[in-house]
DNA sequence: CTGAAAGCGCTTACAG
DNA sequence: CTGAAAGCGCTTACAG
């Protein structure tokens, strides 16, 4: 079905081996005419070198394996949609595989390494403690993580969780908010740990305390945070006038329970989230969020990925910035005669 | 660094070929305690078949090619998702490749070639009229698209489009709209022309006219679809009561402008949307849309693929059926007195 | 039940 | 400038 290197070289009237230097675009290998007819024929004939042939001889697949936990997860397809274009650009196919819920991730993982990958990227916070990754994994075996690894060696790569939480905790005390709470993801999870210390810390340093019962964990989806917050709001005498949710997405839950309630935002409640998906911003009301950087994250991972497959010097931790983006979510607490002070992006 | 078939064979004391028909599962290869010894070897050793190598050989490298648009959109990452698992569920894996803006979807596809995928699935509306696609596909490649691809010899899967359009218009005509509009994707795609189709139809079937300064068009994008509808608004004297927008994206484009406007949803305007994303039941307020089976289809498709490949029966052209489901957006028309007729789901 | 041969489609030294 | 040898890591008839 496949036109081969032999059938080339026999149409060009020179050796296969001589065919495939030229192909390789190796000029030293054969004379200009020889080589204008080998690829006039290899034109012609319509050949597809056989990465599988060359990728066996060179030990070298050309190929990246890319382990996702969700792809109906929006953040982490845009991980993965950055890192696949570096990745493309670069020559490099990749070779996507989901973690199936219930199986080990490990398989998946042998999987890719059965078509010998020459590196692997990780995008599955939800492996962060998984013992089995690590087994399976080679030393030497190039690898970057979006998410910790235990006992894989990996470069770890993502944005600064502590400060997103301070972002989000100083826009509000700049509003005048005193009375916060926050809906966070599973409590398990590094990412959450890390989200709420940075929140906390900051309202604790102005003073402002968040109990225990003003934090309500969630899934990470809008539906669960509409429960979370549901639950929140039941709590009798709660006077709070802002919630910091961990994503966009729990976020839009928010905001929609408090539609529900008939609570007006922001004038009664701010809601900040976390992520700033493209949809966030033509929510009702808009949403101010923390800018998570995914697909220069997807990208920075790959070039990493790439460098350390060619032997260059790579970071083993790189953090990228996260940035507050004031929308029309969040504004002065009810009592407050304090001005809003951050300008609104426009849609 | 990878532990080979002939490691595995020299320890455990048989010829390698032995030890290949062992690991394969082959039971009339070898003697009980021979294949006991190879099988324990190997998982001692660590041994990782080499997919190339069997790739090589049997003609065959398990692995599927699929070809997206863009992950960055919401639906086709969908039907991406549902191949993907049906897909590495029957032991196929799977070598993604966007196509990049501005470079031909053959070279694209051509990688994919290179790499010898045992069939390929393209989930690309935007090269539906891309020439260039068809000439770099061999004959005989297993071939599924959720688009449609001219000259190629592909199985075709996806949604009824008209029926699209006709759920939505009957469902605001049942309700005593009059006065409808429709936000619309390019219009040169063939999703846009046959929902299109299938909505003005259904009006027109009704006496309700649809005229051309009611079509706005607009990119698949909220912000597009945000200035489209303003657009559309700004136009004197337009008592529009309805609008129909091609998907959930640009719905919410829609409704945001109508919250920017002061207009009621769906007291003044109702909106219907199109795709039912997860986060269009979590708007404000909920999205009355038109649910396409995204994932369901990439699942589908990836089946029809497999049966392609194994040579079995599979048809050409397959619709799944997409359905009507009625949130808050909608309701009837201003004047009207009729009573809302669909119940509505709750969060 | 086990092994040796041949070959998949290439690349890479090595000769000439 | 060109070619022939060797080999990448396997599988698959074919012998015994």
């Amino acid at each position: 079905m496949y036109v081969s290197l032999k059938d080339v070289a026999a149409r060009a009237g020179v050796s296969f081996q001589t065919a495939s230097k030229v192909l390789n675009g190796n000029t030293a290998a054969a004379s200009a005419a020889t080589a204008e007819r080998v690829l006039r024929v290899a034109a012609e004939l319509g050949y597809v070198p056989n990465a599988l042939a060359r990728g066996l001889v060179r030990r070298s697949s050309v190929t990246i394996g890319v382990l996702v936990d969700d792809l109906a997860d929006a953040a982490l397809v845009r991980f993965v949609d950055g890192a696949q274009a570096a990745l493309a650009a670069q020559g490099h196919a990749v070779l996507l595989t989901a973690v199936t819920p219930g199986e080990p991730a490990a398989d998946a993982l042998r999987k890719l390494l059965e078509h010998r990958v020459d590196g692997v990227l990780v995008v599955a916070p939800g492996i962060e403690r998984d013992e089995g990754v690590a087994r399976v994994l080679r030393p030497g075996l190039p690898l970057v993580g979006l998410n910790r690894m235990p006992g894989a060696d990996a470069v770890l790569l993502g944005s600064d969780h502590r400060e997103t939480g301070r972002l989000a905790a100083e826009h509000l005390l700049e509003l005048g908010h005193r009375e916060i709470a926050t809906v966070v993801g599973p409590r398990g999870r590094h990412v959450v740990r890390r989200r709420l210390e940075g929140f906390g810390t900051a309202l604790a340093a102005a003073g402002v305390a968040l109990p225990e019962h003003r934090i309500v964990e969630s899934g990470w989806s809008a539906a669960t945070a509409y429960a979370a917050a549901a639950a929140l709001l039941d709590r009798a005498g709660e006077p709070i006038t802002a919630v910091f949710a961990q994503n966009d997405e729990m976020a839009s839950g928010v905001l929609r329970l408090l539609a529900d309630r008939g609570v007006r935002v922001p004038e009664e409640v701010s809601v900040v989230g976390c992520d700033d998906l493209p949809a966030s911003r033509f929510l009702v009301p808009a949403l101010t969020t923390i800018a998570v950087p995914f697909t220069e994250t997807g990208e920075r991972a790959a070039a990493v990925l790439l460098d350390l497959i060619a032997g260059k010097p790579a970071p083993r931790r790189e953090l990228l910035p996260v940035r507050l983006v004031v929308r029309a979510s969040t504004g002065p607490p009810p009592a407050s005669d304090l001005p809003t002070i951050d300008p609104r992006e426009q849609p």
